[in-house]
DNA sequence: TGTGAAAATGGTAGCGCTACCATTCTGACG
DNA sequence: CGTCAGAATGGTAGCGCTACCATTTTCACA
């Protein structure tokens, strides 16, 4: 009945044999394959050879039944976009490949509580050996607190940090709101609404500061009306949206903290009949496939969310201590490079304005 | 340095403790965890109850390591769309938490030759239990072969299906294709556009095919030059877009096959001063984020990916023969209901037309 | 050149589970 | 009521690796 896994070609190659071809004891293999000090650089080059030549992979099973470690990692999947989700594990994949470990994706249920979120989490310690938190679940407190109580290495993608066991990796969404900011300001813009996005997010509230910096950096007034609430979501957006189109004198360009959000501001400008940009130009973040696929393109700022996986799990490693991960940022915060996208949501505001 | 996975709380529960607990062999245990036959069914309760008082959870290396067998399955990826391939996980992680498998998500490289694919795949032989294959890997037939040839148990999502060791999950596309352009005739439209999908995928011929057939049900005539390329993107949608809006006498509406490519009608659309829908109706079909981001909002067709996803995991199971997998379907190919969502993007043409 | 501490290496005993075979039990049948 | 096939159960030997400690080697310094 059980079935067997499929086909195993050629018989495995085990550590043993390695050591056989090495002329050591399979103890420093061992120590060589798991890149503990104190093996003479002789030896261990001779190790290294013997493995390339048999084309040893190690037996992760068996690792971690012996060494009471469980070579996996865990991505924690509150509820973030498909998009957000799906390119944080492709980064993250690439990346743990080379290293030999697993990527298990965990969805923690992110139920109206923070204390739930703390049942589900618990569920999962002593399975992994460490943990990625992307946001929304990396702004909770409760997560962070509990991640740092029980000594869970962890990297944080966005939100909150700590100072234990953890590290935090990010673009300077401060900086990108600003700089995308001065854009519409230097376009011409002085009336520029704009759309918060959820409050219990850190972005959110760096965003908002970025814009508000770039008023001031300016010499604009900053006129509170033309704030509104949004939670990322395409249809708060809508009425975000509704709200800020329906203000006299009308803004002339809006900054949306997401996509989604622009996208729904592109959707009720043109209900209302409103070109963009010609009539009002819109900016989102993200630079999520919405994106390009809503009329016109919308202007926008890319986070490397690939990099920033691929960073977090290298980051994780080095926490957890596996060794090997050469050039790992060891610092606890790590800021990674946005990018302006340019689409054709944005121009100069009407003359009449 | 190598830290220990965190905290362990109660020392772990191991199955020589339930067999003590239950008064009978280890070997007796592991088979009822395995489900073997041959357990008197009094015994077999026994054990379980046991399982149960000490909340007994197998440990993963331990059966992998001397059952030779991975307890992991591979969802390919080859490079659906971020929201396809999301879904798809979420569904599928779910659903294979309550059977003690891991998931890993497997990149394949789609390069260009689909010899390079069986390359990438013949690396993973062996390292799984058996594969879950979307679109668009389930349409080679090379990797369909390749998977034949191992007696990989595999199932696939849409695309190809063979007859070994695999089954097949998808929607009926053609009923799906044909119910929606139905819609469209019966609110009087006679002269609609269809942008075709990839053709390397099973379901664009599919769709077409309903297309054609609702026509012909309603007397309606079909015209080639209606019947436009596409590739499932976005830029090949505006591509084609452009393509029907230029003819004369304009197409009243446009089913295009996946929402991508409807979103790029409405940017066409939007760009020629098109109102939609009435001047022209357009529908999609995925239900994909991006079909309720857009404006006006798309009616398509919805796939239950989740589920399809879950029904992968069962299935899959089952084929392996890893027991337990209540009520699996044990027919080759499931096919799961689709659902019609009714955006604001169809109505009846206009009077002149 | 002797000495001792640290560096380098090796031996052994499992990790928790299942494959494989041996053994015991059951019950239908002559 | 003995017999024996088959069902039910148990014992044992590892799976491939690492923790832990013992042993050997190295080398700075007296």
């Amino acid at each position: 009945m059980a079935g067997r896994s499929a086909l195993q070609k050629e018989k495995t190659v085990k550590l043993s044999d390695v050591a056989r071809h090495a002329g050591v004891s399979p103890m420093t293999v061992s120590r060589v394959i798991n890149g503990e000090a104190n093996v003479r650089s002789s030896t261990k080059e001779r190790v290294l050879e013997s493995v390339a030549a048999l084309n040893y992979k190690p037996n992760l099973s068996a690792r971690a039944l012996a060494g009471n470690r469980a070579y996996k990692v865990a991505l924690l999947y509150g509820n973030p976009s498909a998009f957000y989700l799906s390119e944080l594990l492709v980064g993250a994949l690439e990346e743990i490949s080379r290293h030999g470990h697993q990527l298990l994706v965990q969805k923690v249920s992110e139920s109206a509580s923070e204390e739930k979120v703390e049942d589900s989490l618990s569920s999962l310690i002593g399975e992994y050996d460490g943990v990625i938190v992307p946001p929304p679940l990396s702004d909770y407190a409760s997560v962070r607190d509990f991640l740092l109580e029980n000594d869970i290495p962890a990297v944080f993608l966005s939100g909150l940090s700590g100072s234990g066991r953890n590290r935090k990796i990010c673009i300077d969404d401060y900086a990108a709101a600003k700089e995308i900011t001065d854009y519409l300001i230097e376009l011409g813009h002085e009336r520029i609404g704009f759309i918060k996005g959820n409050p219990n997010q850190f972005s959110t509230g760096e965003r908002l500061r970025g814009y508000k910096d770039a008023l001031a950096a300016h010499g604009l007034a900053f006129d509170k009306k033309l704030i509104v609430r949004g939670l990322f979501t395409y249809d708060s957006g809508l009425k975000a949206a509704r709200k800020l189109l329906a203000m006299a004198p009308r803004p002339t360009a809006i900054f949306a903290s997401n996509d989604d959000m622009a996208a729904a501001c592109l959707a009720v400008a043109a209900s209302e009949g409103l070109k963009v940009p010609t009539n009002l130009s819109v900016v989102g973040f993200d630079d999520s496939p919405l994106a390009s696929a809503v009329f016109p393109r919308l202007t926008t700022v890319k986070q490397p969310l690939a990099e920033m996986a691929a960073g977090a799990i290298n980051s994780l490693l080095d926490l957890i201590g596996s060794a090997q991960v050469v050039g790992a940022n060891q610092s606890e915060l790590v800021k990674m490079k946005y990018k302006i996208v340019l689409g054709a949501s944005t121009s100069a505001p009407p003359a009449s304005s």
